[in-house]
DNA sequence: TTTTTTTTGAACCGATCAGTTCAATATAAG
DNA sequence: CTTATATTGAACTGATCGGTTCAAAAAAAA
């Protein structure tokens, strides 16, 4: 046997997922990702095709490890799932948002492929908060649906800006209004 | 007398703000930037100081000619202005969305005069829907402003990915809640 | 030690980046 | 025409971009 393997991919992509989220797909260049994976170049380009691979890769590996689904299947489900997954944008792995969000911004730049994934994302979170508000006594939740997910993306942009802490009362207000409307 | 100017410096941002908007800062080169413009590299050059100063110009510009400070102070005030508010990022100078919640996703590596601007247009529009909610009968007008903010952020964002004329029922949900929260 | 595999570092490619300089040209008014 | 200003185009700089190649070194097992 040869030597063994000492990168994994996916903390490779975890580090990757860093860099990306804070400066955005062309805000990164290679050296950024060099240094934020601790990778060689060459170790980069054994491993993915090119810049826009580790992308689309890191994307994928975001939705995949993100908690957002989870929460939102958490038994029993109603309104509790629907605050936890509010407030779940102000600790996602170390960094304030979401990656997904701030891709958003350049979605009309963004390859097919990764226009894709965040589509598939997006309408899981979506389902995900529909069963929740189904549950909560709505008939018609995807009005809601919409509402909510809209405000949680406006969060997550918010948070590009702001302190953590000064979105609390805000969430707190949202809830109190989305309660007294189901109600 | 020698040759009179033939390009305006605000004509000049207006088209550089259609760069910046769709690719954000990093995204557009000063190549970009002489095609939108269809100025020379040395032209541009002679009116600014760097890229850094373009951009920057472009969002003072965008603060200043943006119709929504304008839409929150149209007599009489209420929560009329506030639709329309929320509508029009639907059809904001030929573009979607907004080029300065855009920029909101770069806010932490954005130089300090940028931030300062954003900072102080999005205080002026919260005073704008404070006083708006006022007059429609609100004792206590500050939780909701945040949250109209968030909203409108959310729906901007949204239309970097979706067509516009999907977030119009969204609008109406949203108009509803709040009417019947306040009332 | 030999063999096998991983990883690195450095050299290199052509392209593009932001930014500078300047001569040539265009256009206006006197 | 002369003079003054505006604008362009091209050449150029040094740095960085994404991407490729490969030899050397490192590490593990036989």
């Amino acid at each position: 046997m040869g030597r063994t393997k000492c990168f994994n991919r996916n903390d490779v992509l975890d580090c990757a997922i860093q860099s990306f989220w804070e400066h955005g797909y062309s805000g990164t260049s290679l050296s950024d990702l060099e240094k934020a994976t601790g990778v060689n170049k060459s170790g980069l380009y054994s491993e993915f095709k090119d810049k826009d691979d580790i992308f689309l890769e890191s994307i994928k590996r975001f939705g995949e490890t993100s908690p957002v689904l989870a929460i939102l299947s958490t038994k029993p489900l109603g309104l509790k799932n629907i605050e936890v997954f509010l407030r779940s944008s102000q600790k996602c792995s170390g960094q304030k948002g979401c990656f997904l969000a701030n891709t958003l911004r350049d979605y009309a730049v963004m390859p097919e492929e990764v226009k894709k994934v965040l589509n598939k994302n997006w309408s899981q979170v979506r389902e995900g908060l529909a069963q929740n508000l189904l549950q909560a006594g709505l008939k018609s939740p995807l009005p809601l649906t919409n509402l909510i997910m809209t405000f949680s993306l406006g969060l997550n942009l918010k948070l590009n800006a702001v302190e953590v802490q000064s979105i609390d009362d805000e969430i707190n207000s949202f809830l109190k209004m989305l309660k007294s409307y189901i109600a």
